[in-house]
DNA sequence: TAAACGTAGTTGACACTTCACCAAAATTGC
DNA sequence: GCAATTTTGGTGAAGTGTCAACTACGTTTA
């Protein structure tokens, strides 16, 4: 069989340690200085993003690439802390909205600045754009390929 | 404020998507083949690479870079299922040690190669040696920096 | 040597994710 | 028009990770 190389080893250990450790500090971060987690803020970015605040649960796990139940879930939790509100939907018996509240807006205005801030001190600063360039190619071509085995 | 440009936000959002994808798919690869999480894939390569695959759990709390807590809860769920065992540690009341079992090397074993081949197929190769040196580059220096911030 | 402090690991509560299964509503095909 | 299928979303249980509090043991220090 095909073992890996010590660069190969070495670049794949890298690569994983720098997904736990930026990913953990960066949510911790917003967490701290907002209450909001990872998963929340993703949430709360995409319903600005769309129309009156408003997105079927449909269309919101698939633009986050969520399973269903853990949109389900997750909005659940979201709507009892009052940063969503679930709509039932006229058209469509089986459906329902998730609509952002005057809480929820106030939250992800507050933690964008921040959060964003502390990409740029943790990640981007230390990268040069030519090496940002790579990332992204490296990034879309891998998840391109992922895409594309439905495997 | 400095918000990101749109170069750094597709690359941001490219390389997390990347780190989202890629790593639910290997750990659901792994899932399936062996019946081994990510986690209890970690634990047991430490275990294989210590004499008699026996470590104390602050030392593979280090080198896996967990909480002691997560570590405790851990190695409970796979003592469990008779991957390893805890042990007392005569010099240290307060220690103790997590050793692997035959049923846990021999899981080990069977996930191994399959894993090794799906971090193949999946990322390494669709990156040219050069890419994943960038990509080595660039994850140790952020990590470094991330070690400096005490913060 | 006794008090204070630090270290090793545990525990319970809670938040989160997945899985497998369920139900209701819509769509498709005959 | 109606049965079969698909789509949309919900639920409960089990596994996972984090936090804070706790126990028990060791080390330092006065």
């Amino acid at each position: 069989m095909r073992w890996l190389t010590p660069d190969e080893q070495h670049a794949w250990r890298s690569f994983v340690r720098l997904h736990e450790r930026l990913g953990g500090r960066l949510s911790r971060l917003l967490q701290a200085e907002s209450s909001l987690s990872a998963a929340d803020f993703a949430v709360l970015v995409n319903l600005t993003d769309v129309p009156e605040g408003r997105q079927r649960y449909q269309d919101l796990a698939r633009a986050l690439e969520w399973e269903k139940s853990r949109m389900s879930h997750h909005i659940a939790r979201m709507a009892g802390r009052g940063l969503v509100v679930r709509e039932e939907c006229a058209e469509d018996g089986r459906g329902a909205f998730v609509v952002i509240t005057e809480a929820g807006r106030a939250a992800i205005e507050a933690a964008a600045p921040l959060h964003v801030e502390a990409v740029r001190e943790l990640f981007l600063d230390h990268v040069t754009p030519a090496e940002l360039r790579v990332l992204a190619e490296v990034s879309d071509r891998v998840v391109g390929k992922l895409d594309e085995d439905v495997s």
